[in-house]
DNA sequence: CCTGAAACTGAGACGCAATCTCAACCATGC
DNA sequence: GCATGGTTGAGATTGCGTCTCAGTTTCAGG
């Protein structure tokens, strides 16, 4: 195994995961190891799907029980998280540094971007609103430019 | 702030409707009408069952088929929106000012909040990504005060 | 007013993601 | 050994939302 940036990333998720499994008095399995690694080693954004397939292609199938009992201990341990809802399932994607989304409805190309004072923004109305902030969805629905870009040149209506 | 008429808003939704109606070739229905009415009637935020219990309530039941149908019609028409996904179920809500959503994933308790210096960013954010925004979701998920102040108690006795 | 084509309704079947159940299965400590 | 307690997987179950289709209603044009 090399040491390479994400290899260590990989290893520190491990290690946290191992840490947080412990400190629940929960077991490391090798089928909850395997669900970790096959997010970790490729995956930005995923969904459940994408992982029951990686995880039978690699000889390493779980069961979707598994994999949703497993997906739920590491947002809990806030290693990954659920990033986008709608179009009927969840996907969900690694925890890095904060970002929301840009999407665009008519191709689905999805854009992040992250601000600090939109951060900082929401941390002040939750104050102030006694809530105790877990996670957030801020989602920006539209056109691309170049979709919008398309959609000017068809002819509209009156 | 002025007192906000009520029963202005409501002919001025049932006109708007009809029209939006008429335009596509749709049929204006007794059904239709009351799932409208029943909705700017008194709800500002409302699940399905909410409209289906108080039609039935009022005498005049209709089916969920209708009653998501017809949801869909006045969410394209701009009347009404999606506000919040999470816990199993969607909520709509009226078409008023813009405004976003604290959700307590424990008790189910909506909060709106507003922010004109959120939107200003956010306008900011789409010109700088050259991105049409056409809406947004953005919503906080957490714990209320009540239900933050309940697990924190349960806690201190594991 | 009629009348018929086209749209609408309701009951229930269906689809589908997500959750739950439970018996068999480890791993560990005594 | 074997008892304890968490884990797994197959499949059942749940529950929101959509779809189907036969019977009903609307409304433009006669």
């Amino acid at each position: 195994m090399p040491h390479t940036p994400i290899a260590a990333r990989f290893a520190s998720a491990e290690a946290a995961f191992a840490d947080q499994l412990r400190a629940k008095g929960l077991k490391n399995t090798p089928e909850r190891l395997e669900v970790l690694r096959t997010i970790f080693s490729r995956h930005a954004h995923f969904a459940i799907e994408d992982i029951v397939a990686e995880m039978r292609r690699r000889g390493r199938p779980a069961s979707r029980a598994t994999i949703y009992r497993t997906l739920s201990l590491l947002a809990e341990g806030g290693m990954i998280r659920e990033a986008v809802r709608g179009n009927g399932y969840t996907h969900y994607e690694h925890v890095r540094e904060h970002h929301d989304h840009l999407l665009c409805v008519h191709c689905g190309a999805v854009v992040e971007f992250v601000s600090a004072e939109i951060e900082r923004i929401q941390d002040e109305i939750c104050r102030r609103h006694v809530f105790t902030p877990l996670s957030h969805s801020h989602q920006i629905n539209g056109l691309c430019a170049r979709c919008e870009g398309r959609r000017a040149r068809k002819a509209s209506r009156p």
